[in-house]
DNA sequence: ACCTGAACACCGTTCAAGT
DNA sequence: ACCTGAACACCGTTCAAGT
């Protein structure tokens, strides 16, 4: 059955696929190298250690994530659809992407998306450094709000429980609100709201 | 030295210690039984496991994040105040909230904020789900920026480096924009601007 | 009720030795 | 150039035994 001898790429393949499918933890040496039929040393000779492993892995990631291509025909809308389509992606490699935050690479992945930014809020008419900063706000709240979903994921009950806490006379006289915020977030659609308004916000405007 | 027998409440605190002065890889079991002067397996019988410590732990910390004030005179300022707020208290423990956040409980930590937010968008008229959709966004775009930010601390040097790929022609003939974005981001300023562009953008937006 | 040491099953990593 | 097993220093956890 085995191929040869082994190799970099077999190596980083069966480490994909084991957090893939069990997460990070999964990832110990000894478990690979069973994986790979191999002795747990001989993946020292490919990868260096397992924290070299780990960053081959993430590096790989962060190749996977191709270009964006905005949609819509207002920059508000263009804009909507880059941060909506990298949540898409994002949300498609779960574990991984976990692993690319904790090894501090988030912003680099985004480095693509920064770029359709970019170009969206010149057409929309800024310039400078109102540009700069609109541009990052977009990417903070966009992987900010990334973030916090796979948080809220990991942990579906919270303790308390939102709900418990907006019973009666706290919501103050709104059983609207109350009943909102009982309610699980709709994630989708408070996201699409946040970003748009967010640039509306930002391209709104002036100085203050 | 050692005061009569071992405390729950003597091992949290030794454990606490760790976390805040070496970070969470720090707190092991046979370290901190080396620290108290007992025997690993003492620590056991209070705590039950070391799972159950870093839950004990997680959960001080929560407890810790007291009630927000908002300062200001318009709902806007006070919503801005109520996130600049919550964002120090959040900075001055990096540790503990990686391992709230870690345990899934940042939603349950940012409760006190949400009332108070709650309430600051009552003032500014907003009722029912239009309200609590407000108040959501502000809480997922604080606590995604602080996530965002806790990722750039951590590896204050991304690979390529923003500024390599911001240099010539890729900025579209805007030098200011291309230098503003080499330099790194003023966060805190980045912070106000943000949630003031997101408030504003949620109070004026009528539904779309 | 509280503490102990010994033991178990796991880790990542190094190293000398093989081919 | 590539692979190996043995060994080291670490983990968290269990358990029978002490007081």
């Amino acid at each position: 059955m085995s191929r040869s001898s082994l190799t970099r790429e077999e190596v980083l393949e069966a480490a994909a696929a084991l957090v893939r499918q069990h997460g990070p933890e999964a990832l110990t040496m000894r478990k690979l190298a069973a994986e790979l039929g191999t002795a747990v040393t001989s993946i020292y000779w490919h990868v260096g250690n397992r924290e070299s492993l780990l960053d081959a892995l993430v590096e790989r990631t962060v190749q996977e994530m191709g270009a964006i291509r905005p949609t819509g025909r207002t920059p508000v809308a263009r804009i909507v659809s880059v941060a909506r389509g990298l949540r898409r992606e994002l949300r498609a490699r779960p574990h991984l992407i976990a692993m690319v935050h904790e090894r501090g690479l988030t912003e680099r992945m985004f480095l693509p998306a920064q770029q359709a930014l970019v170009h969206e809020v010149h057409a929309a008419g800024l310039r400078g450094a109102r540009a700069a900063e609109a541009v990052r706000a977009v990417q903070f709240q966009t992987v900010g709000f990334l973030l916090v979903e796979r948080n809220r994921e990991r942990s579906p009950v919270q303790s308390p429980g939102e709900g418990d806490l907006w019973g009666v006379a706290t919501a103050e006289h709104d059983p609207a609100l109350a009943r909102a915020l009982a309610r699980p977030a709709d994630q989708d659609r408070l996201f699409t709201a946040s970003v748009r308004a967010l640039v509306n916000g930002l391209l709104a405007a002036g100085g203050t």
